[in-house]
DNA sequence: CAGGCGCCTGTTAACGATAACAACATCGCA
DNA sequence: TGCGATGTTGTTATCGTTAACAGGCGCCTG
């Protein structure tokens, strides 16, 4: 028997087993509809000769890909990588799979990648953010799918929207600082930023300017351990009077604390440090990093149920979702036991 | 006009233009073919009515998908995060998209993931590693796609493979330890081991046993700094003796280097260490982490050129590439410049 | 025993696109 | 002037599946 995987139809099964070809399909799709005598028939044959379903003719047919089109800024960051495996997770149990596309933080990006995975006509959409191109806003207006904007809560959502509040976590991090003693606060942050990013420094400098009466002090650099060193000896040069650190990210936090520690500042006691996003090493790096965790498995598995639930017409509850985030004090924020001492 | 993304078909725009449907087709497909003044008609009409090619018809007909399918252990590793983005990036200019499964690190579920996958006839398929279920084996051997092992260099790859000797690298990085002074050397491994794992594994007992003379010590903990704590908590338990040690990991390694230091041994001078996958924070934990670099980016880019190679027809070179890998090596394996003293 | 209802299976006509070929006009050149 | 080459557009059949409906058969019920 030498038959290309694929090559073989509900035809050829059908000629096999003796029986008609809506026969074989139903005996994939909806077997307690046939005889036992002919389903065991079927799938004798349809073993034999090694069928699989064809998912693109059957696509065109019902107009259902099975399929769940997803445009993410990039994989290569744990935070949106746990999203979508939280996705995968919940919406692989009910024979959905995954189309993936990345922007690269671009939303020029975003739009054209989301158009190229629209061919495929998926069932439901999944897009990080509320940051989109008009024409892909107006497209996926139209489009009858349910839709997801994940990550963040936006305040107009298209859909549904599953995520937490930048801006909150944002503030609760400088107030966090404030209460334990800082009194000059910069915030640290990456050199292109998107939405997520504008919120938390927006929640920031709201709040320098209300208690701390000062103007914003912020550092662009790049998004690493290696970006957050760099961008402290900047901090260090220009404003060696600050004495609150916030960055955007815990790699940069880390980075930022490691160099701290290098030029001789002591953390906290000289510069109390806050990062965001609960990385690993932040916990262990001493005397820890203090940070914000966000759930991002959850958000992932949240919208994945959501869709699913309405692709199967389930009765839907909410569809907006606050994940909340928490704010995990560590030694880098600790209030000191001493009355903290000014460098020079 | 009120109508739904996707409900417009070629057969829309043909009326509105005043063509046939073939000419409709063509404007998308070969603009070349058409004389200038019906392009224009065609794409005002097809713009007008928001056309959007559906590419599952299209699929069906010309038996081209323009799908690749990919089945990872985990999307939540940087490493297969990194190596995803590198396929993505190479196949996306060729107007190949990415359909995505993860295994989580089972075989059973790896072959189940890629069985659904193959309902979407993807043109190509990738994997991670050499270790398959036998029944997708031989399902993939049936199929007439081009396919490809990434990340691995495995004995007999069922079509193309690109990546890095596990065994080479293992073996390289005793190797190093050896040189730089140790005389008993632990391994420190994840509780389930995989193909890779096992290979950096095999290389390690082989040199020990072979030039340092002595039984395999080996220590099973979880894939996380956590793990490497805990880990090198149970190796100073019940080995006080060794001073080397290779973890499986980055992660792991700079966990078990955090708490020997807590603990007071001296890195690299008690016991140097070695990880495998160059994470960022390696670098940056004093006195840093000797490793191996593997270009996962590479890998998968090198992987998604091929493929699309062959897809395009065009002229193909080796269908094995070895990225080869780096020794990096740092503080944490440096010899030390006193003679190493043993403790106790 | 007619009528009706379930159960099981089959027939027909799409879904939206493209391959293959056909047809026609135009053009260049012998 | 004739003829093939070239360029442009149209026609037909088909990809593999499923929706919708049709029909046969057995069995129950009044």
């Amino acid at each position: 028997m030498i038959s290309h995987l694929g090559s073989v139809s509900l035809e050829d099964v059908a000629k096999r087993a003796g029986v008609s070809i809506m026969t074989v399909s139903r005996a994939f799709r909806r077997p307690d509809a046939l005889s036992e005598d002919t389903l065991e028939k079927v799938l004798r044959a349809a073993d034999a000769l090694g069928y699989l379903p064809n998912q693109i003719a059957s696509g065109l047919r019902s107009k259902r890909s099975q399929t769940i089109a997803c445009v993410i800024p990039t994989i290569s960051s744990p935070v949106y990588a746990n999203v979508v495996q939280g996705i995968a997770d919940a919406i692989s149990p009910e024979g959905y799979s995954l189309v993936l596309g990345t922007s690269n933080y671009a939303v020029d990006e975003e739009r054209r990648v989301m158009m190229s995975l629209l061919a495929y006509r998926p069932e439901a959409v999944v897009l990080a953010g509320g940051d989109h191109r008009p024409e892909l806003t107006r497209s996926l207006a139209r489009l009858k799918a349910p839709l997801a904007e994940l990550w963040e809560l936006v305040p107009k959502p298209l859909d549904m929207n599953v995520g937490f509040s930048n801006h909150a976590a944002g503030a609760a991090i400088v107030d966090h600082l404030i209460r334990m003693g800082s009194h000059r606060i910069a915030f640290m942050t990456v050199k292109v930023e998107h939405a997520r990013v504008r919120a938390r420094r927006a929640a920031y400098e709201a709040a320098v300017a209300k208690v701390l009466d000062h103007a914003p002090i912020v550092i662009a650099t790049d998004l690493s351990i290696e970006g957050g060193r760099r961008g402290l000896k900047r901090l260090r040069d220009r404003h060696p009077d600050v004495d609150g650190l916030f960055c955007t990210s815990d790699s940069i936090a880390v980075g930022a604390m490691l160099e701290a520690m290098e030029v001789g500042w002591s953390v906290p006691d000289d510069l109390a440090i806050a990062g965001f996003g609960d990385l690993e090493i932040g916990r262990h790096v001493p005397p820890g990093m203090t940070t914000v965790r966000v759930p991002e498995y959850r958000v992932g598995q949240i919208a994945g149920e959501m869709i699913v639930g309405r692709l199967l017409g389930r009765p839907e509850g909410a569809r907006t979702v606050d994940v909340g985030f928490e704010l995990v004090a560590r030694g880098s924020s600790a209030r000191p036991e001493i009355k903290r001492v000014r460098r020079r």
